[in-house]
RNA sequence: GGCCCGAUGGCGGAGUGGUUACGCAGAGGACUGCAAAUCCUUGCACGCCGGUUCGAUUCCGGCUCGGGCCUCCA
């Protein structure tokens, strides 16, 4: 066997890759930032996801044993300033005059659909954020002492009590000047809130008694506890989006070194996480992905144009993950057509593997899969992965059995659901279409008949027919007709 | 204003100090009644100006352009 190339991972602390060394022999802890449960995920919010599937994905192809915690934001994360907004799912509960359990119930269930679509594995857990209340104010406390002071609004954290705050971002603490209107008594610029009190004579629909007054945790706590609850400080891996990079996750590894100091850890070498990783943005030419622009994509938009969800996975995979991925129509079409050869060129493999081949590898496959683990190991790199896979699967004169057998092993990876996927669940009926499947059976068999009659000019008008309502007719292919996206 | 990225063929997107992936689109061929689908083959690029080097798309500096963050976002 060939040496097995070292899992190497950039991290965003030292700006290098690093090899993947676990903390827990043989095991992989990742802690992913999910979403705030206020609105629907657009499409560059389930890159993340993706990317923090891949991640999960190699590290168990890697051999490790994985536990993934993605958690559940539904509470505190504000609309503006990170001391002075008014809390996401209060607001959006107040424009939809609903409860804010509903609110937060309805966009969990939404966001939880879009991670089935793209086949991202389902963590060992979801956290949610209002199941830890109590953790977070056994949290606050245990730092509170030492790093924290409170003020009318709420118990800040004083960021200058903790060693080289900001490393994460390299931002400087004192420099710059924020455009941002500041809260009255903050000592310093970059000092956040870990608990919001509500204001006297107020009341939130979600707050809880604190020995700050009632109110509601800040956003950085929820994570820095629920990660340090459910995998232990110091975990392998602290995954999220590039934005996070400058002001969540240099917050909450602050509190995380208040804390581990306050434990009696060390408090400059824990961080929480050894790892932090950070995904780029899907960005469009328009700019990026914005939901406080009103309109943005979301992954029902895609189907209902007639994609299949996996389309924009593959999409996904063929950038790297710290690259800025341009979204297009053209390009999403580009990543269908990829995904459908691929799904053409695997079903007959499926198709043999019920009559029971035997799996195995050979001298040709192997050095392609060899070409795979380097690429996906060198910081998951999935789009030159994929190429071994797609270089696998054509493979001339090769045993058929060696190629179902990468494509299970390769695909757990990729997650493309290769080995289920098919041709016919690629095919989508975009939700405006003119026709419906019946009619257009129908309308084929007629097409048949006037053939077999070699009647070619009443069998072109009925292609003609279904090409103008967006069918295209393909005589020599086994599903016989597709719709033109 | 502060901090930070990027610039690769028609589009998307890897990678590399010397033979420049891959996908989609395009072109040619096979197949087809004709097409389409499919398969095979194939053309096309490293922003500009300097420097380092035997040699730079790759390293360094400057320039231009584009983008991100510092408000909410993955």
């Amino acid at each position: 066997m060939t040496d097995t190339p070292q899992l190497k991972l950039f991290n965003s602390l030292t700006r290098q890759l690093e090899t993947f060394e676990p903390i827990h022999d043989g095991e992989a802890r990742v802690y992913t930032c999910g979403p705030t449960v206020y609105n629907y995920p657009h499409i560059g919010n389930m890159r993340a996801y993706v990317f923090a599937d891949v991640l999960g994905r190699t590290l168990r192809f890697r051999g490790y044993d994985l536990t993934h915690i993605i958690n559940i934001t539904d509470v505190g994360h504000l609309t503006d300033d990170a001391d002075a907004g008014e809390d996401k799912l209060e607001k959006m509960a107040a424009q939809q005059k609903q409860s804010i359990w509903d609110i937060a119930a309805h966009y969990t269930e939404a966001f939880k659909a879009d991670v089935k679509a793209l086949n991202i594995r389902e963590p060992a857990q979801w956290s949610v954020a209002t199941d830890y209340i109590e953790e977070m104010i056994d949290f606050a406390k245990a730092i509170e002492g030492k790093h924290c002071y409170q003020l009318e609004s709420g118990l800040y954290f004083d960021v200058s009590t903790v060693e080289d705050y900001g490393r994460l971002a390299r931002a400087q603490t004192e420099e710059g000047e924020s455009r941002i209107g500041d809260v009255e008594g903050k000592r310093n610029a970059a000092d956040f809130a870990i608990w919001r009190t509500t204001p006297e004579g107020e009341t939130r629909q979600m707050e809880w008694e604190s020995p700050w007054g009632r109110g509601a945790p800040g956003w950085h706590l929820e994570c820095s506890v629920m990660g340090g609850k459910l995998l232990g400080f110091p975990f392998d891996i602290h995954t999220g989006g590039i934005d996070h990079r400058e002001i969540h996750h240099p917050n909450e590894i602050a509190q995380n070194q208040a804390f581990c100091g306050c434990g009696g850890l060390d408090e400059a070498t824990h961080s929480g996480a050894r790892i932090w990783m950070h995904n780029n943005f899907l960005v469009e030419r328009s700019g990026k992905m914005s939901k406080s622009s009103g309109e943005f994509l979301r992954l029902q938009l895609l189907i209902d144009k007639g994609y299949h969800p996996l389309a924009y996975r593959m999409m996904c995979l063929q950038a790297h993950y710290r690259s800025e991925l341009e979204f297009s129509w053209e390009g999403l079409g580009a990543a269908l057509t990829r995904l459908k050869r691929m799904v053409m060129s695997v079903q007959p493999l499926r198709d043999l593997a019920e009559e029971g081949i035997a799996a195995s590898t050979g001298p040709k496959v192997e050095p392609l899969l060899l070409r795979f683990i380097e690429a996906i190991s060198d910081d998951l790199n999935t789009p030159v992965a994929l190429t071994a896979l797609e270089d696998i699967l054509a493979l001339k004169k090769v045993d058929s059995g060696e190629k179902l057998a990468a494509v299970a092993g390769l695909d757990g990876v990729l997650g493309l659901d290769l080995l289920e996927l098919s041709r016919e669940d690629l095919r989508i009926r975009p939700k405006d279409a003119q026709i419906t499947e019946a009619e257009i059976e129908d309308a084929l068999a007629r097409r048949k008949a006037a053939r077999a009659d070699r009647d070619f000019a009443t069998s072109d008008v009925i292609r003609d027919e279904l090409t103008a309502k967006g069918v295209e007719v393909m005589d020599g292919d086994p599903l016989g007709w597709e719709w033109k996206l």
